[in-house]
RNA sequence: GCGGGCGUAGCUCAGUUGGUUAGAGCGCCAGAUUGUGGCUCUGGAGGUCGUGGGUUCGAUUCCCGUCGCUCGCCCCA
């Protein structure tokens, strides 16, 4: 048997339902705060994400889906959200259009990694990205986005940890600090920060090892290096924050996997799971655009993962509130009531009810189980009696009442009791 | 890339201290008198016991390899 490739998963029909219902959250949350979706390609040209996230950074040096096409053309499927929409919005020149620019995608993601919980091949991310705007005021309603995105789900016990990682103004000093603070202790840490300390300073601040905690604890912390725009920028957004009953705490050691981040940089972790936490992560990154090949323009985003997502309601025993519309079975009790039963589903469907007819040859008895398994709600059963008096006999699936109704009065009727369920 | 656990019906799992026709629950299909569901009862379909090799008179059971899944580390959503 062929099965699917390893970190990947199949969305059966139980499970399509809830995703649609996030979906429909993110549209309503896109809708208040006037974002407008944007669909890039699945896959890119490699060098977008080696100059855009970053070579030395894991996700491009080890985890990306990188093959040549049958043109020789290298081609990645995309790691992350971000830098697909930048290059979109370069090559579309929407840095021409009115701004802020604010947009936001629901995009497969692709990392090779090792599997486990929370953590597959390819997942799917709920992501924002907003460009245009230096103001505080932007990063606090990108955050206040997220905020309400994960508490309108229902996700409970999450906390939003904040940090600054400073601009390329201000972070040189700090980077020097660190290395003069971590220059003694060398030796102590662990191999994989020792080449950290050589190439990317700062993601030792990330390490979880012990040995290298304890190093950690009484290192540097950036916000006492950051330049007087980047300090003011980030008092600015927590008091922004803080005035509008957004918690959060302050977390010096947040540090993101993704190169381009500059100023704010803000997760939502979940206490619920442990280590994998993290239901949403972004910041600010006000280089990135430049870096792509455009004129310096401002931008910030988040990207937050669905499956994650569910994993984490799911822990916290949140059954999604997902409805059904009024469901109609049509039962032929004769095999000369096949067309007529098939010409009242076909009427019913043209008044928008959700209509299912027999097409399996089930006896009598195997209707009604079959109706009462799909839940409907009316059963509409056609025999030799109705075909001589030309009536209909509808049955409440729930009261067990029955009810003989003219043909031609089937759609009113029918309609008259949707309006009362309404 | 590194480490732990597990692979028996569609699903969740039991089982065989190595022995002939491999089990349960759920699900699916059919029946319990005549045109009616949800409960109950009866019957049925469905398994090369992940896969390759070894030990043995005999392996699903023991041993080794391999593949897959899963959990953790690294990293991330």
């Amino acid at each position: 048997m062929i099965t699917k490739p390893k970190g990947t998963q199949d969305i059966l029909p139980n499970e399509s339902e809830k995703w649609q219902y996030i979906e429909e959250k993110i549209r309503n949350i896109a809708r208040q705060f006037n974002l407008h979706e944007i669909r890039t390609p699945t896959f890119e040209v490699t060098e977008l994400f080696t100059r855009g996230v970053g070579e030395t950074t894991d996700i491009v040096h080890k985890e990306m889906y990188t093959f040549l096409d049958k043109g020789e053309r290298s081609i990645t499927l995309k790691p992350e959200g971000t830098a697909g929409v930048v290059r979109a919005f370069l090559e579309n020149g929407l840095f021409n259009q009115t701004m802020p620019q604010k947009l936001y995608y629901i995009s497969p993601i692709f990392r090779y990694e090792r599997p486990q919980s929370g953590r597959l091949r390819e997942h799917h991310q709920f992501g924002v990205e907003v460009f245009g705007s230096a103001s505080p005021f932007m990063d606090a309603e990108v955050i206040s986005m997220a905020y309400s995105y994960l508490k309108e789900v229902g996700v409970q016990a999450m906390q939003l940890q904040l940090n600054s990682v400073g601009c390329p103004k201000c972070r040189p000093a700090f980077n020097a600090a660190l290395k003069a603070y971590f220059e003694p202790y060398k030796q102590e840490l662990c191999e994989n920060c020792q080449i950290r300390f050589e190439k990317n300073t700062l993601r030792i601040l990330d390490c979880k090892i012990e040995s290298c905690k304890n190093v950690i604890k009484n290192a540097p912390k950036i916000t006492d290096y950051l330049c007087t725009e980047c300090s003011a920028h980030f008092t600015a957004l927590q008091q922004i924050l803080s005035a509008n009953d957004i918690p959060y705490i302050v977390n010096p050691q947040l540090v993101r996997g993704l190169d381009y981040y500059t100023k704010t940089v803000f997760e939502f972790v979940s206490t619920a799971i442990g280590a994998k936490g993290t239901v949403l992560g972004g910041g600010r990154y006000d280089n990135l655009v430049a870096n792509l090949g455009g004129k310096s323009t401002c931008a910030i985003g988040f990207g937050s993962g669905i499956e994650r997502l569910l994993l984490l309601l799911e822990a916290q025993n949140r059954v999604l509130p997902i409805q059904k519309n009024i469901s109609i079975y049509i039962a032929p009790l004769e095999e000369d009531a096949k067309m007529l039963s098939f010409q009242v589903a076909k009427l019913l469907r043209e008044k928008d009810f959700a209509v299912e007819m027999d097409v399996m040859n089930r006896s009598i008895k195997a209707q009604f189980k079959y109706a009462n398994s799909i839940k409907a709600n009316y059963v509409v059963s056609i025999g030799h009696d109705e075909l001589q008096s030309n009536t209909l006999t509808i049955k409440n699936m729930q009261t067990g009442k029955e009810e003989q109704v003219e043909q031609t009065k089937l759609v009113q009727y029918l309609q008259a009791i949707a309006k009362e369920d309404a």
